[in-house]
DNA sequence: GCCAAACCATACACTACTGTATGGAATCGC
DNA sequence: GCGATTCCATACAGTAGTGTATGGTTTGGC
């Protein structure tokens, strides 16, 4: 069997027992065993477990820095986010649960962690604004929204995505009290 | 010095390690050590680390359950949803996110998390009905409004609490489009 | 005050890993 | 086709933890 691996090869795989076991899956044994070859491979393409970690890292914020956001941009304004609603909520997104838990284990991760945040909270300010809504109410609901990303990630539902995504997307850009102070619109 | 310990005394700490490192610091020995005990302590009290995860599991559920959102009954109905997300706003909910990590790796806690998931949704759930929504509109938005809260655990970020709050609950309880089919209100 | 129960310390055997050292096999350049 | 390089297996020593067995201290009941 063509068992000669290359770093990005155990790389791939991390991303796998990330999905199917969490971060507590990356021990470099169980990996070995499970590529059917000794840690030996896994030795001479890493340093340690922890250079391993942070090549999981730098590649999962790299695909998430080039990401796939870009094609919703062909999509009309008022659809972008309800279609982005929609389009999450019909995939587990059980990479981005992983990494958010392994978060909490790893600092590093947790920076990873924070700068996408700041990225797609940005893109959703940007999204809302577009919809009129005044920068602050933007900059909450975009937060929210991601917070709620990252809920959905973690505690997954059988929902009607399609359904919920047109009304909550009419929720988030409903200009009612958008304002801090009260001043009702005219 | 006074170490005599109750299993409740191991399960207090066990809170606080999670909240301090979440469940990854749940070992007998390194509690033992910071209890000044041995762990001959802790097997006297719990079986084996599985019956004190279980003891751990219940307290949480148990103290869910019977939890603190009693008190906002006593508000004016339209001021609850704010004052909830004002007051989850304003506090790290640290247990909440050790709990939420940990139940991607013992499927126990994610059951105690799922029905706790169940409850706090069904609250929501009853509370954006009382403010005119659709039974529909109402539970897609209760479940989103949790999975925020449980976002808002993960990745807490320093925000304008009252100010947020305010508009949040103005988007969350707003009726446009709140229905499926979208026949424009009169 | 003393016996039983409750509680804890220590020592042991075990598991699941980590990282390193060394040598051997496969493969590419020429 | 063979030398250098790349890649991998194996064996070793170490760490951090688990659970158990056994005996030693405290403490409350009477």
């Amino acid at each position: 069997m063509a068992n000669r691996l290359t770093s990005q090869d155990w790389i791939t795989h991390g991303f796998e027992v990330l999905k199917a076991q969490g971060h507590e899956g990356l021990k470099a044994d169980r990996m070995a065993r499970a590529l059917k070859v000794s840690r030996g491979s896994f030795y001479w393409h890493f340093a340690d477990l922890d250079a391993f970690h942070l090549a999981l890292i730098k590649g999962w914020s790299a695909a998430i820095t080039e990401a796939q956001i870009a094609d919703l941009a062909t999509l009309p304004a008022d659809a972008q986010l309800e279609t982005l609603i929609a389009r999450v909520l019909t995939n587990p997104q059980r990479l981005e649960a992983a990494i958010r838990r392994w978060a909490g284990a790893d600092a590093r991760v947790a920076d990873a962690v924070a700068q996408v945040d700041t990225l797609r909270i940005g893109y959703l300010r940007e999204l809302l604004q577009g919809h009129g809504l005044p920068p602050a109410a933007a900059l909450s609901r975009a937060q929210f929204i991601n917070w709620g990303y990252v809920g959905f990630a973690l505690a997954p539902l059988p929902v009607d995505a399609a359904t919920m995504a047109r009304d909550l997307a009419a929720a988030f850009t409903t200009k009612d009290h958008a304002h801090a102070h009260r001043h009702p619109d005219p």
